[in-house]
DNA sequence: ATTGGCACTCGAAGCAGTGGAGTGCCAATG
DNA sequence: CATTGGCACTCCACTGCTTCGAGTGCCAAT
C-alpha cells in the first residue's frame, strides 16, 4: 500500500533522527532501512509528508527531520511498546525496595527514573487530598504556640507550627488533642474542611479561639494549592543535549526550578500515559521539549504524577515504557506500607 | 610602595575579570583604573605577578586572568567585605519569615540564596545529631508494623516504618510508646545510642524482640550518614555561565547531583566562611568552580551548611555577604521555633 | 507508480589575508 | 632604580573566498 510505505518512510526518519540527531536523507534511509525502493520514490514519499507537515528540512539541500506533528504521528500509530526486560524491572523493584521512607522512595524513584531514560525525571509527592489521616499529633512547645503533625496513609508527614491568641495549658491540650484524633483519622483529608468546622462549635469557650487558629492551620496543611510538591532529577541529562533545544537551555532550566510549572506538568495526568511533544506542551519555556508523564497510586486512584521531561527526539517507546514501570512500581509500594 | 602597587595591580585584574568576563591588558587597565602610571609599568608589574603565579595568559598576546592563586590573593588580602544594603536584609528576613514549616524554609532559602547570588545555591537541613528530641510518636499501622515518627527541636521530622518480628497490640505499642517517649524526650540525639541500650532490657521479655527493632529503627534514622540531606536550587544559572568553566558543564551538574559531593561541600563548615577556589575544591569535577559556605545554627551551635557553587570568577565580596546573610537568617528562624 | 539521471543549492570546512590588542624589551630619564 | 615612551613582534579573531559533498527537485523512461 502507497499509504502504508509513507508512514513506514516517516517512522523510518524518526527513529534515524533519534539515533543520530543528523538530517536525514533519501539515500542513508534506503541504506540503513529494508525499504525495497530506490532513494527516487523515497523523495517523492518525503515531499509528500514535507506538504503534510510531518517533517521539516532546516534549510534546501539537507536531510529532513521530524516535526512535532511527525512526532505525534509517529507515536500515535507507529510505536509499538517496548516491554522492559525483567533484568531492568527487577533493578527497579530492587533499588525501590530499599527506601527507608516516602522521602527516600520520592528520591531514589526521580533518581531512578532519571538514569534509565537519560532524561530530566519528575516525581510529584502524593496528594494529601487523596489520602486519608493515619495520625495526627499535637505537641506543646509553650504557652502559646503548637506543634501540629499530620501523618497521611500514604506516608506524607505534614507539620505547622501554631502561634496561640491565647494560652492553653497541657490539659487544654491533651483534650482538644484526643478529641481532634478521634474526629480525624480515618477521615479523608479532602473532606476535613466540613467535618471540623462544627468541631469548633463542640469546644470550650474559652479555648475555642486557639481552636480555631489550630483547626485552621490543619486545613491550610491539606488544600491541594499549598501542599504539592515535586521533586526534580537528572537535570545533568540536559546538558547532553545542549544543542537540542532551540532556544538555549538556560529557560529549560529556569523553568524547571518553578514549582508551578511542574505541577502544570504534571497536574492533568490521569491512568494512561501523557505525551506532550513540542508546542503541545503547555508552558512556553518548554515548547521545545516533550514531556512524558502518568498517574501513579493505591489501586485505581490516582495520588501523583510522575514523568520525564526531555527533547523532542527522544527514544518515545523506552521513555514511555520507563515512565510506567516507575509508575506501577511506585503504586506498589504505596500499597505496601 | 612598589608591593602595594602590585597587589592593587592584581585586585584591578580580578575585579575587571570579574565583571568583564575578558583578559584583561595593561592599557585598558590604566584607563579604567586610576593607578597614576603608564601601561608600561603596568606591563612589568603584570610580568612579575605572572612569574609568582598570580595570574596568566591565555595565549601570548592576549591579556591576563586571575589564576585559583590570584582570586586567593585577592579574597584574603584585598577585598573587603561588602555589607548588604538595609534594603536587601529586609527582603531576606520577610522572604524566610513567611514559611510554614522547615521544608519551606529550606526551600526558599536556596532559592532566595540562587537569586541573590545569581549562582547554584546550597542548603543543608539541620543535622539532626546536633537536635533534641521533641517528640516522638509510635502509630499501629497493622499487627506486626508499625509507624515511628521522631520529631526534633530543629523542626526535622523523621519516619521509619516497621515490620515487627512478632505481632504487638494496642496495649503493648501504648506501653511501649509512653516508656520511650519519656526516655528520649528532651535528649541529644547524639546521645541516644547508649541511652537506648539499656532500655531495651527493661521490657518485658515477650516484647523484647520486637522493641530491639524499633529501637533498631529509631538509632537508625538518626545516624548522620543516613539523616544528612542538601537542597540545590539556582541551577539555570551555570547555563549562564556556560563557557565559563574548563570543561564541559555536564560533569558539574552531574556532581552537583551526587547528595555524598553536596554533602562534601558542606561538610566541614563552621561559624566562618569557607572559601574555595577552584583547585582547592575537594571534589574533582568541581574544580573549575569555587565554593562559598558557612555553618548555621541555633546560637552558637553548627547545625548545618549553607553555600554557592558558582565560577572561580564569581563576584566573591558580595557572594561571601549573601551567604552569611542567609545563615544568620536562618539561624534566626531556627531560635524562634 | 517507480526509477535512473542530472543540474542545482547551500552549508560545512579549509585557507589565506588583515587588523588590532597586547606583549616584551630597550634605551632614555628624573 | 623605578618609570616611561617607543618599537618590533605575536597571535587570535574576523573576513572573504573556494571547494566539497550530501541532498534535493525535476524529468524522461519504463
Amino acid at each position: 500500500m502507497l499509504e502504508d510505505r509513507r508512514l513506514a518512510v516517516l517512522r523510518a526518519i524518526v527513529e534515524d533522527y533519534v539515533s543520530t540527531r543528523e538530517p536525514v536523507g533519501s539515500k542513508s534511509l534506503v541504506e540503513r532501512h529494508a525499504l525495497g525502493v530506490s532513494s527516487a520514490t523515497i523523495r517523492n514519499d518525503m515531499a509528500v509528508l514535507e506538504d503534510e507537515g510531518y517533517i521539516a528540512q532546516p534549510h534546501t539541500s539537507a536531510g529532513r527531520i521530524p516535526t512535532d506533528l511527525g512526532y505525534r504521528a509517529f507515536v500515535d500509530r507507529l510505536s509499538g511498546v517496548k516491554p522492559m526486560s525483567g533484568a531492568e524491572r527487577r533493578a527497579i523493584s530492587n533499588f525501590l525496595a530499599g527506601a527507608v521512607d516516602l522521602d527516600d522512595v520520592m528520591a531514589r524513584s526521580v533518581r531512578l527514573l532519571a538514569q534509565i531514560t537519560r532524561q530530566v525525571a519528575l516525581v510529584q509527592y502524593p496528594s494529601l487530598v487523596q489520602s486519608t489521616v493515619l495520625h495526627l499529633e499535637m505537641v506543646r512547645l509553650s504557652e502559646t504556640r503548637i506543634l501540629l503533625v499530620l501523618i497521611a496513609d500514604t506516608g506524607r508527614v505534614e507539620q505547622r507550627s501554631v502561634d496561640l491568641p491565647s494560652p492553653m495549658t497541657d490539659e487544654d491540650v491533651a483534650l482538644v488533642r484526643s478529641r481532634l484524633v478521634t474526629a480525624v483519622i480515618g477521615q479523608k483529608c479532602a473532606e476535613l474542611g466540613p467535618r471540623l468546622e462544627s468541631f469548633v462549635e463542640t469546644m470550650d469557650v474559652a479555648i475555642r479561639p486557639s481552636v480555631t487558629v489550630i483547626v485552621a492551620s490543619l486545613l491550610d496543611a491539606t488544600i491541594d494549592t499549598v501542599e504539592q510538591r515535586v521533586v526534580l532529577g537528572g537535570t545533568a541529562n540536559l546538558a547532553r543535549y545542549r544543542d537540542s533545544f532551540a532556544t538555549n537551555l538556560e529557560p529549560v532550566l529556569e523553568a524547571l526550578e518553578e514549582q508551578v510549572v511542574l505541577l502544570r506538568l504534571l497536574g492533568e495526568v490521569s491512568g494512561d500515559v501523557t505525551i506532550r511533544i513540542g508546542h503541545e506542551n503547555p508552558v512556553e519555556d518548554l515548547q521545545g521539549t516533550s514531556v512524558i508523564a502518568t498517574g501513579y497510586g493505591r489501586g485505581d486512584a490516582v495520588v501523583a504524577g510522575v514523568g520525564v521531561v526531555g527533547p523532542t527526539h527522544m527514544d518515545y517507546p523506552g521513555t514511555i515504557a520507563a515512565v510506567s514501570a516507575v509508575a506501577q512500581y511506585l503504586g506498589r509500594i504505596l500499597d505496601e506500607n
